[in-house]
DNA sequence: TCCATAAGTGACCGATCGGTCACTTATATT
DNA sequence: AATATAAGTGACCGATCGGTCACTTATGGA
């Protein structure tokens, strides 16, 4: 529960930015209380990070494990990410938020989120994979290549979109991709 | 010179991250003497987004500005970013840093680099619509949505780049990039 | 009912934070 | 050389920081 409250506080004002009192505040517990719970502050930054992959991993999990087609999966996997002002995890992405403060500063939970994007990779990868054995996608896709692409450029528009207010912008990101997919289609 | 020595740590450490005694120590100034060149913090951090923001168009006009060719100048701005671990500004992409950071915390910091986004934005739209002009590119490219697509890829490249810890996975979006322009290309 | 354990409290700690101010030093113009 | 202005100093302020600890309250099995 004071995972869960914490949660929005760090995704939106980062590590530094935010104080025990924020979470004392969200949780409605004393200090000390929050002392016994967590050996410090950035043990408690470290289990939201845990705790808002986890979000977005049910997320996925729920709207992509009953499609069987690999060419509508990566659809699906679009459709979760065509908002970012809506995001799963309230603040943006929490890969985007920890991944970037952490990157000169925190470097246990810089490697917890490279972990999560090289899963994340390897996830998209092996739909493709799996695409391409089921001859729904050309044998010749440069699928890894591809994945990393998909990755980095869903991320791009997720800041694009946050820091200009509106999630117009996803659309062309969401439409590249879409055409970049449908262009290893293999037509029946 | 204050707002040089402070940009590496500001772009690292974000604004919450950074102290004035961070600043002190960098500058070899006392308190007080920071204080009467800045207001106070906030002023100073956007006295460093402006002063990096600056850095990276130097940058872009010593490697662009010299070229003509509409589809040489695309290939040039890619190579500006093709190594985001030996980035222009020290400590990385300063929209990237400072945009996420200020997304719901420096309302000001956050409308500036949006501004600085849509500025360079238009920049590749402009190059791409003199190719056009010229007979470079093909009449039908959509290069509105294209130049929003390709500064959100090599922003998702950059962050994929420093969280991994090593510049291999922007040639992967490098590639990409390149041939979605070479696509665009009217043969002679 | 008793009691061991866990959960929760809130005053308190030293350190550091952003910021101020009376004052000294350096600089440049007349 | 005199002086007005700008640059620089460092002690100091109240507030807040992350973290501790002796203590109280709640809980659940024997």
């Amino acid at each position: 529960m004071i995972i869960e409250k914490a949660t929005p506080i760090f995704n939106k004002k980062g590590i530094f930015g935010t104080s025990m009192s924020d979470i004392m505040e969200a949780s409605n517990l004393s200090k000390g209380s929050l002392y016994v719970h967590f050996e410090d502050k950035d043990s408690l930054a470290f289990s939201v990070l845990e705790y808002s992959l986890g979000l977005q991993n049910k997320k996925l999990s729920t709207c992509m494990d009953h499609i069987d087609d690999p060419y509508e999966k990566l659809l699906a996997y679009l459709e979760v990410y065509h908002d970012p002002m809506n995001p799963t995890v309230p603040g943006g992405c929490p890969m985007m938020n920890f991944g970037m403060e952490a990157d000169d500063n925190f470097p246990l939970v810089k490697e917890r989120v490279n972990r999560a994007i090289e899963m994340r990779q390897k996830f998209l990868e092996g739909i493709i994979k799996a695409g391409i054995q089921e001859g729904v996608f050309k044998p010749g896709w440069n699928y890894r290549e591809f994945a990393t692409v998909m990755f980095a450029m869903i991320q791009g528009g997720i800041m694009v979109c946050r820091i200009a207010g509106g999630s117009a912008k996803m659309v062309a990101v969401s439409n590249q991709l879409k055409s970049l997919i449908q262009a290893q289609l293999i037509k029946k």
